[in-house]
DNA sequence: GTATACCCTAACGTTAATGTCAAGCTGTAA
DNA sequence: TTACAGCTTGACATTAACGTTAGGGTATAC
């Protein structure tokens, strides 16, 4: 399979497709003229980087997932461990956003948002 | 006041405060020796930053604030209004981030985490 | 033969907010 | 005077994951 049929399978750019072979997460054959030639396993893998990415996993992690996967000897343990502290981290990041809109709800509340320039919100930036 | 008390004062960096000097947020004057000097006004700007920054505004956000905060004629109207597009953004996010949060805990509860290699986690990254 | 749509490599651009380094002047305590 | 800490500018480095452009070869339909 060519490139752009690829791309077309998964969703994803040629060009994000060619990254992925630069960090060595997929390998190609070449045909004659020089263009990528991929198989069914390369298909299959940036499937699984797709899926993996959109699940919030860097690419990075995808990586591991991938070395994972190619390992009959793995244990699942070792997979779910990626995927906890990945889960721990969006844990982490929720709470700061959610703490953040909850003192910026508090002080939307509070502001009148009317045509006079008094402004809770900057008052409480300067105090 | 010079740059490395500001930065006591405030907590933050030397660089950044000479970063917010660069895109005009503040300004100094300068001592005899070139050393940047700042006045109460400065002291003033870099704190409301600092703080605007913790809310999670953008560096470009808090410029935009801080003109507000220097117009006499503002109306509080534009000040919630920049708030409330943060809220949304913030919104937006934690809610990705739930669903992604969500899925991640659906897969890892399949998941048993033992020796062996069977995972579901990878099943569904394959599929 | 020519227009169009692919493919290739190489390399710089993007975003945000600083970090870091080089090279040098300044201030102060011992 | 000799450290040593602190200040200056300027410019390159960092992170992630590609986007974009340049310059050029290839395939195919008309």
């Amino acid at each position: 399979m060519k490139i752009s049929e690829i791309a077309k399978e998964t969703g994803l750019t040629v060009r994000a497709i060619r990254y992925y072979e630069e960090l060595n997460l997929i390998k190609s054959d070449r045909l004659y003229n020089n263009y990528r030639d991929y198989d069914k396993e390369a298909l299959f893998k940036v499937s699984f980087i797709s899926r993996a990415r959109k699940l919030g996993f860097s690419v990075d992690e995808c990586s591991s997932l991938i070395k994972l996967f190619n390992d009959n000897n793995r244990h699942s343990s070792e997979v779910i461990k990626i995927a906890k502290i990945k889960r721990n981290k969006l844990n982490d990041q929720i709470k700061e956003l959610q703490d953040l809109k909850k003192s910026l709800d508090w002080l939307i509340k509070k502001c009148p948002g009317d045509d006079k320039p008094n402004c809770p919100i900057l008052d409480e930036l300067s105090s």
